[in-house]
DNA sequence: CTAGTATGCCTAGAGGTATTAGGCAAACGA
DNA sequence: TCGTTTGCCTAATACCTCTAGGCATACTAG
């Protein structure tokens, strides 16, 4: 009996590679066992639970998107760099929509701050050097991004947008709408 | 032997209940079955499968969604407008998390088009009457409007933003920035 | 090199969910 | 009242999660 070889990385990295193809919320022990040629049981040596699974999914998937944004953000400042990491972001869920899916899990309080998530914050933080704006209004302003780019995002590809034309396009325009609320920032 | 008095409706209007309170990807077949005190099987006669269920329940939360935003739209214009709509669509969000996500379905074309899904096109397009956009911007001003309202709501919701302080406050700042960018559409 | 240990994957099995097929009995319509 | 419809049941299959315990393979130390 040859062995598979099986870590926890390596079911992890297979686990993202199953979750893009088949999406996260299909992402099943049995499937990724039998990717491997194993019996379901044999992964739980080096998964705790299934759960366990689609945490660690989730905290790879921060990392590279975390990756990602940060070589597209170098160099760049203001609204370049509001494009730059808005692109990076896209291109990532629509690269990887399981991945994608996978960071919106919800990571206990432990777990969140060892991810890549911080990283994400201080990035989009970072975005807004370009715009001087002073501290209270900088949070509103982040949730702002971030809440737009997500929230795009994820209508394309779960296809709210149902494959509509022209999103390319309304991507840019909404960008550049943000760039213009940002510049022209609402006194409270 | 006492029947349980089953119909879709009933069992529609009780899985909305249900997703509520566990989530809806949480939504099972059984778990509803078991608060009727019937048998999985007994579900069968009435719905097509757990798909269908859920199908069911988006449609459900779409037409009350749209019911709320219609009626907070009422009268009002202009950036009134803009927070009434978002007020409704958040409260809504918050008060059923479980129909909320159910909104989130993706519906095939016929289920779709008959729907609540073009009242909510609709009635996001009768916001931007009070900000004299030129026709093609529109589309994209509704894109934008709608992944905002989505993304910040469904961040919240599934704990992105960690029960952080001042989501309120945020929220009227996003309408704020909205508005301005609205009010200062960028030409393309 | 070999003995002992740790580890990798297996079998067995319990329990939950989804779904189909077929049956009996209550409700209803003629 | 008798037949038909309909509602819920039992039975059975299939898939997924997870635990317990076993054996053989690979590593490690003498």
């Amino acid at each position: 009996m040859a062995r598979a070889g099986l870590t926890a990385e390596r079911l992890t990295q297979a686990a993202a590679e199953l979750a893009d193809e088949v999406g996260f919320e299909n992402l099943t022990v049995s499937a990724l066992a039998r990717r491997f040629g194993v019996k379901d049981a044999s992964l739980y040596s080096h998964i705790r639970n299934a759960q366990d699974l689609r945490v660690r999914v989730a905290v790879q998937a921060l990392a590279e998107l975390a990756d990602r944004v940060a070589a597209a953000l170098a160099g760049r400042a203001g609204k370049d760099a509001l494009v730059a990491f808005a692109g990076a972001y896209r291109d990532y869920a629509k690269a990887h929509p399981g991945r994608y899916a996978a960071t919106q899990t919800e990571l206990d309080q432990e777990t969140a701050a060892a991810s890549a998530a911080p990283r994400h914050a201080e990035m989009t933080r970072a975005i807004l050097r370009g715009y001087e704006l002073p501290e209270p209004d900088q949070t509103d302003a982040v949730r702002l991004l971030h809440s737009t780019f997500h929230g795009y995002v994820s209508l394309e590809t779960a296809g709210a947008f149902r494959r509509a034309p022209g999103l390319d396009a309304s991507w840019s325009r909404v960008l550049d709408a943000l760039d213009v609320a940002l510049r022209n920032w609402p006194p409270a």
